[in-house]
DNA sequence: CTTGAAATTAACCGATGTTCAATATATTTT
DNA sequence: AAAATATATTGAACATCGGTTAATTTCAAG
């Protein structure tokens, strides 16, 4: 087999190959069935080419990760966060599970990638995830008097947690059929 | 290192241990996680030994996977589903997503197993699920007539595949209290 | 004891992440 | 154009770990 041309791409257009790849075969086999070669031979390179776009797999699976969260930011995007708590938050909660619900794996990926020892959250993860828990605060502010920001802020962290359990359990019922 | 004797652990015993040990590592590392060595290790034994208790891994897996869901079924035991459907179905909903929060990457697990080619699910694992759903059905029984029972089973397995709509009451009721 | 089956390990073989020297390509300089 | 330099890409090497099977050890029954 011919050697990848080195123009082929350009450096930050292989970079995103590499995480589409990833994804895909993420979104097809779980976290489990990826692998460096398995990315490489997806876009027509070899393994090592991608240690000079990422650090390592590790790296490349949390910028992957990255990429979901704000997938899932744009998804919720539209919603109105300012009118009536009640609808804002039914909403905010169908637009995550029906995003979850078509890529389970996917986000099972985000959860389940255990952050190498002394390194940080990515920070685009950590961006998208404050940007997340922001729309759920915003929606719960008619609620909560200004004095009770602690508690809206509390209970925001509550709720966000707690979706994580209905979107699977949406899932669920979705695959159990 | 001394070979482990052959009458420290009975055959039903040592299963028992290799589960526990399985869904322990899958809580703390995901699916990824997991292997035949670190399993045996971890119960004190080498990685043949358990081909002697599971066909192989896949199965090993599968029957860990049937263990959570009859975990779930033991967690929702306690809620009354021939009271008022609503009371019930609320109560269905909030322990399975207390349930699922509170072991998520052992949730995923259920859900990221690919079966392999051509096997049927595990006979526990469907038996399961049909239980579950079973509840929501009885749950539902007082809004229908008997003369509609199959609309009702419809209903059930309708509800449960879209069982974050009472998901959201359920966390809604708690933001309220 | 001997024997045979069950339990346990050791060995097999392929895959994994990662590194690195060698090679192929592009760009710049002469 | 040719030479020189810089960069991209590979393929092999390494060490480790993967699931599974073959061979060995243990134990109980006769």
């Amino acid at each position: 087999m011919a050697m990848a041309r080195r123009s082929d791409h350009g450096r930050e257009e292989l970079h995103r190959m590499a995480l589409d790849a990833a994804r895909h075969i993420v979104a097809r086999d779980g976290l489990r069935g990826l692998s460096t070669r398995r990315i490489a031979k997806e876009i027509g390179y070899t393994a090592g080419t991608l240690y000079q776009l990422f650090a390592n797999l590790d790296d490349l699976i949390a910028q992957m990760n990255a990429d979901t969260l704000e997938a899932l930011l744009e998804a919720c995007a539209g919603v109105d966060t300012e009118g009536v708590p009640e609808a804002a938050l039914q909403q905010l909660a169908a637009r995550c599970i029906r995003f979850i619900g078509e890529r389970p794996k996917l986000w099972n990926a985000v959860f389940e990638h255990a952050v190498p020892d002394g390194k940080a959250l990515h920070e685009r993860h950590i961006a998208a995830v404050t940007r997340l828990l922001g729309l759920v605060e915003t929606a719960l502010a008619p609620l909560f008097p200004p004095s009770m920001e602690n508690r809206r802020l509390h209970e925001a962290r509550v709720l966000w947690t707690s979706l994580y359990g209905i979107a699977s359990l949406a899932i669920s019922g979705k695959l159990a059929q």
